[in-house]
RNA sequence: GGGCGGUUAGCUCAGCUGGCCAGAGCGCCUCGCUUACACCGAGGAGGCCGGGAGUUCGAAACUCUCACCGCCCACCA
C-alpha cells in the first residue's frame, strides 16, 4: 500500500495502528487458501474465555503465534491461524451465578430458559471482547474460520467423539468416588483441584476393640467423616497393631462394628498409625475399603450437609456445625484423646473456591490406559516435540500415574453426554436425537442429565475446528497443525487431552511442536489476577504505547525460562525504539529525489560504510532468522534491535547523510534497502509500524505482510569491510572523548593513522565533524585523553598479554581462542599507540 | 514427600554447546535543543554473576553441596 503522504516528526502508534487491520482483513490477507500448492502451517490458537476479556497471558502467546504465522507467510508458507473461542462451562457457569447472587437472584430462580439467555448474551460480549482485542493486537488470524466450541458444528463433533470412545469401550459409567464441589453440585476432574495450605487439628480418637478393654486410637481432621466410617486400618507390619487384623472395633456415638483390617498404604509414622477407614469420603479410604471389602455409606448430602439419619442429631447440619458438635459429644463420652495442630493441604474447586468434598456418586470415566500409552509412544518416537523440552517429562509424568478422566459434570452449561436409556433399561450411545431405543424400539427415550467436562471438547480442538467428522478440505490440509503455544499451567489439563484425542480420532498427533511460554506475573512477583486488583489490562499498555511496543515486548520475553514480571519500561523502551525507526525512515525519505532508488550490488561503486553496514546486515537476517527458527524469539528481537538503533542509526546514516542529501545513488540504494530488509525482519514482531514505514519507501508496495522474508545475502559479508570499520569508529570516540576533555573546545585533528586510506579518512572526516586540512591553528596544548580511558584499555592488554605469555594457556587453548586473543591485544595496542600519539 | 525452574548492575531481564576486560532496557550522574528523532545525541558511575567446594590452562556458564524464592506433581488420614 504505497503511501507518499507526510511524515509527522513523531511517532504516534494511536494513529498508524488503527488503520491497517482493516486494510489487511479487506484484502483477506490472512484468509487460508486450502488449494494452495504451497507448504502448509497452520496452528489452532488456543481458544481463550475464561475471565471474558484477553490478558496479558494471551497478549504473550497471541504475539508467539502472530510472530509464527507472519514469518510463515513471508517464508512462503500457506498459513492458517484459526481463532475462536471455549464455552468454558464451569468458568462461565460460575461469573454468571456471581452475578445473579450480586443481584440477590440465583440461576434456580430464574429458570432454567432465562439463565440460558443470560449465557448467550454473555457469549455475544465475550466474542465481541476479544474479537476487538485480537484485532488491536494485530493477530493475523483467520476470521472466516473463527469457531466457537459450541456452534452447531462443534457440538455434533463434540457428541461424535463420546459416541467413538463409548464403542470402544472406553467410556464407562459407575458409583466412584471423585472431587465433589458442593457449591458447583458437579464433580471436577482430579487437574481442576486447587490445593492451599490449611492450618487445621488432627483428633485423635480411641475406638474401643470389641470383646476386650483395649482400644485403638486413630487419628483425623475431619471428625465428623467418622458417622461414615466402615474400617480401620493398621499397617500390616506394624508391631504395635500386631493380632488387630480381623477383629472388629466399635464406632463411638454410632455403634457399627468396624472390621479391623491391614493394608499397606497405612503410614505407620503418620499420627498413631491406625487408620479410621471411610471410603465413601475419602479417596484413599475408598481404595481400602475397595481392597478389603468394606461397607461403603454416604454420610453427606451433595450440598455438603450431613446425611445420617441413623445418627439423628447430626442429620442435616453443615459439615463444620457437625464436627463441633461430634467434637463435644467425643469429649463427652470420653472417646477424645488428643488434638495436635496439623498443616496440610486441603483440595479447593480451583473456579470457585469452595473445599471440595470427596464423595461418591455415579459418573462417566474415560479409560486413560490405552490412551496414555499412545502419548507415551508419540513422544519416544519424536512426533511431538517440546520447546523447552523440560516440559515433555511434565507430560511423561502426569501420563504414567494417570487415573481414568471423570468426564461428566453435573451443571447447566456445556454439552449434553449423548448416551440415551429406553424404559426398559437399556442403554446407547448415539450422536443425533434417536427415537426409539436401538434395542427394543421403545419410545420415550431420555437422556443422561450429565453435560462433558470442558476440556473433553477442549482436546478435540485441532481437528474439530477444522470439520472434523467431516472428512474436509480443510481437515486433509491443515491437519496436523504446526504449532500449539500455551502457558504451562494447561499442559495437561489441554495439550496432552489434544494429543491423545488426535492420536485417537485423527491417527496423527496434533501438531509437531509445543511451545510453553512464560507466564506473565504483575510488577511486584504476584501473580495477575483482577481479584488481587494485580491484573494489568493490554488495552491499557496498547493505548499508552502502541501494540507494536507490547508485542516486541512479549516477544522478548515470551520465551524466558522462569516467570516474567510485568516492566512497563521495558515496553515504552520498545516504543521509543519504533519512533526510531520511524525518525530513521523520515531522514531516509527526505533526502531523497524523484528519481528512483536503485537496489545495491556486492561491489558495485560501494563505500567502506555502506559494505560494512550491508555486511552487518545480512549477519542480522541470519541471527533473527535462527531466532524465530528455535523459538528464542529474545534472539531476533534483540538482534534486530540493536542493529537498527546501533549500527543502523548510530552510526550508518549519520555516515551517510551528506551523501544522501548530495544524492549519491549508493548510499540512497543501501539506505532504502536495508531499511526494506529491516521492516521485513521486525515485521512479525511489530507488524503495525513497520507495514506503515514500509508502504512509505520508494516504488511501488503491495504489502508488508505478503513480502518475502530477507535471506541473508552472503555476497555483501565483507569482513575486510568490518575490520576496517571497527578503528574507524574507534578513532571517532576518541575524538569526542578528546573534545569533551577539552570542554567543547577544537582539538587538532589527529596524525592519520598508518594503513589508513581515503576511504577511511573520509568517513572519519564526516563522522567526527572535521577536515583533515583544517588550517585553523590548534590549541597549543592538545588536552589530555581521559585517563580512565586509557587505563582501561591498559589493564586489558595486560591482561591479555599475560594470558598470552602462560604456557598452560598456548598449549592447551584451542589454536582459535590464541588468535582471537591475539588479534584483540593487537587492536588495543593500535588504540593505544593512538590515543598517546594524539596527546 | 517427589520433580522442575530461578538466584547476574538500583529495577526488569539477556548471556547458546566453558575462552573477545561481564551485557541490554529503564533508572541515576555530566554535557549537549548539532536542520531524522529530546520518544534524541555524546559520555559516565554502578556487578567478589546467592554461599561454599570441585573439574579445567581458563567457569556466570560444567559437577557436588548449602541457603533462600517460585511453580508443578503426590490417595500420610
Amino acid at each position: 500500500m504505497t503511501d507518499r503522504t507526510p511524515m509527522p516528526s513523531a511517532y504516534d502508534p494511536q494513529a498508524i495502528e488503527a488503520g491497517w487491520y482493516a486494510r489487511w482483513e479487506a484484502a483477506q490477507l490472512f484468509r487460508a487458501d486450502p488449494s494452495s500448492p504451497k507448504p502448509k502451517f497452520s496452528i489452532a490458537i488456543p481458544p481463550p474465555n475464561v475471565t471474558g476479556e484477553l490478558h496479558m497471558g494471551h497478549a504473550t502467546n497471541f504475539t508467539i503465534q502472530d510472530a509464527l504465522c507472519r514469518y510463515r507467510r513471508m517464508t512462503g508458507h500457506e498459513v492458517l491461524w484459526l481463532p475462536g473461542t471455549d464455552h468454558a462451562a464451569i468458568a462461565t457457569q460460575n461469573v454468571l451465578e456471581k452475578q445473579l447472587a450480586a443481584d440477590g437472584a440465583s440461576k434456580e430462580e430464574i429458570g432454567r430458559a432465562a439463565f440460558e439467555e443470560l449465557v448467550d448474551e454473555w457469549y455475544r460480549k465475550v466474542r465481541g471482547t476479544i474479537l476487538e482485542q485480537t484485532k488491536e493486537l494485530g493477530a493475523s488470524v483467520d476470521f472466516t474460520r473463527t469457531r466457537f466450541t459450541m456452534d452447531a458444528g462443534y457440538v455434533h463433533a463434540v457428541r461424535e467423539a463420546f459416541v467413538r470412545y463409548y464403542e470402544r469401550g472406553w467410556m464407562y459409567r459407575g458409583p466412584r468416588i471423585v472431587n465433589w464441589c458442593p457449591r458447583c453440585l458437579s464433580a471436577i476432574s482430579d487437574l481442576e483441584v486447587d490445593w492451599q495450605v490449611h492450618h487445621d487439628t488432627l483428633y485423635r480418637i480411641a475406638y474401643p476393640i470389641e470383646g476386650t478393654d483395649q482400644q485403638v486410637v486413630i487419628a483425623t481432621v475431619r471428625p465428623e467423616t467418622m458417622l461414615a466410617d466402615t474400617g480401620v486400618a493398621v499397617h500390616p507390619d506394624d508391631e504395635r497393631y500386631r493380632g488387630l487384623a480381623g477383629r472388629h472395633a466399635i464406632l463411638p456415638l454410632v455403634g457399627r462394628r468396624l472390621p479391623i483390617v491391614a493394608d499397606a498404604a497405612v503410614e505407620r509414622a503418620f499420627g498413631t498409625g491406625a487408620l479410621k477407614v471411610t471410603p465413601g469420603h475419602d479417596a484413599m479410604d475408598y481404595e481400602i475399603g475397595e481392597r478389603h471389602h468394606l461397607e461403603l455409606i454416604s454420610a453427606m448430602h451433595p450440598d455438603g450437609r450431613m446425611n445420617t439419619p441413623f445418627a439423628p442429631a447430626y442429620d442435616g447440619l453443615p459439615a463444620l456445625e457437625a464436627r463441633a458438635l461430634v467434637v463435644r459429644d467425643l469429649e463427652a463420652g470420653n472417646f477424645l484423646v488428643g488434638t495436635d495442630p496439623y498443616t496440610h493441604e486441603v483440595g479447593h474447586c480451583d473456579r470457585c473456591g469452595t473445599v471440595l468434598e470427596p464423595l461418591v456418586s455415579e459418573q462417566w470415566f474415560l479409560k486413560m490406559d490405552e490412551l496414555a500409552r499412545m502419548c507415551v509412544e508419540a513422544s519416544q518416537a519424536g512426533r511431538v516435540r517440546w520447546h523447552p523440552e523440560r516440559f515433555e517429562r511434565t507430560y511423561l509424568d502426569w501420563l504414567r500415574g494417570i487415573r481414568d478422566w471423570c468426564v461428566s459434570r453435573q451443571l447447566w452449561l456445556g454439552h449434553r453426554i449423548p448416551v440415551w436409556y429406553c424404559p426398559n433399561g437399556h442403554r446407547f450411545a448415539d450422536a443425533g436425537m434417536p427415537a426409539a431405543c436401538r434395542e427394543c424400539g421403545s419410545a420415550g427415550l431420555t437422556e443422561d442429565p450429565d453435560v462433558l467436562d470442558t476440556w473433553f471438547s477442549s482436546a478435540l480442538w485441532p481437528f474439530a475446528t477444522l470439520g472434523w467428522p467431516e472428512d474436509t478440505e480443510d481437515l486433509r490440509t491443515f491437519y496436523p497443525t504446526s504449532v500449539n503455544s500455551t502457558a504451562r499451567d494447561i499442559i495437561n489439563l489441554w495439550v496432552t487431552r489434544m494429543i491423545f484425542s488426535g492420536l485417537f480420532f485423527m491417527g496423527d498427533v496434533p501438531f509437531a511442536d509445543v511451545i510453553i511460554h512464560a507466564t506473565i506475573q504483575a510488577p511486584d512477583g504476584r501473580r495477575m489476577s483482577k481479584s488481587l486488583g494485580t491484573g494489568v489490562d493490554p488495552r491499557e499498555v496498547i493505548r499508552s504505547y502502541g501494540a507494536d511496543a507490547l508485542r516486541a515486548w512479549a516477544a522478548l520475553v515470551g520465551m524466558s525460562s522462569q516467570d516474567v514480571r510485568f516492566d512497563e519500561s521495558r515496553i515504552r523502551g520498545f516504543k521509543f525504539f519504533a519512533n526510531k525507526l520511524w525518525n530513521a525512515t523520515r531522514l531516509v525519505l527526505s533526502s531523497l529525489g524523484a528519481e528512483p532508488v536503485s537496489s545495491p550490488a556486492p561491489g558495485a561503486d560501494l563505500e567502506l560504510e555502506d559494505r560494512w553496514i550491508l555486511s552487518r546486515l545480512q549477519a542480522t537476517v541470519a541471527e533473527v532468522t535462527a531466532g524465530i527458527d528455535g523459538y528464542a524469539f529474545q534472539r531476533s528481537v534483540n538482534a534486530a534491535y540493536d542493529f537498527a538503533w546501533h549500527e543502523l542509526c548510530d552510526w550508518y546514516l549519520e555516515a551517510v547523510k551528506a551523501r544522501l542529501r548530495d544524492g549519491d545513488p549508493a548510499a540512497r540504494a543501501v539506505a532504502v534497502h536495508v531499511l526494506d530488509v529491516v521492516f521485513r525482519l521486525l515485521h512479525p514482531f511489530m507488524p503495525f509500524v513497520t507495514e506503515e514505514l514500509w508502504a512509505r519507501l520508494p516504488g511501488e508496495r503491495d504489502f508488508l505482510v505478503r513480502c518475502a522474508w530477507p535471506e541473508p545475502e552472503t555476497g555483501f559479508a565483507d569482513s575486510d569491510a568490518e575490520e576496517r570499520m571497527r578503528p574507524v569508529l574507534a578513532a571517532v570516540q576518541e575524538l569526542r572523548a578528546l573534545r569533551k576533555a577539552a570542554g567543547g573546545a577544537r582539538v587538532a585533528p589527529p596524525a592519520v593513522p598508518a594503513g589508513w586510506g581515503e576511504a577511511e579518512r573520509s568517513l572519519f572526516e564526516r563522522l567526527g565533524r572535521f577536515r583533515f586540512d583544517d588550517q585553523r591553528p590548534a590549541p597549543a596544548r592538545p588536552p589530555a585523553v581521559a585517563a580512565t580511558r586509557l587505563k582501561a584499555l591498559t589493564e586489558e592488554a595486560a591482561k591479555i598479554e599475560a594470558r598470552l605469555a602462560d604456557a598452560a594457556f598456548r598449549e592447551k587453548a584451542p589454536a582459535a581462542v590464541v588468535d582471537k586473543n591475539q588479534a584483540r591485544l593487537a587492536e588495543l595496542r593500535a588504540d593505544l599507540e593512538r590515543l598517546s600519539g594524539s596527546d
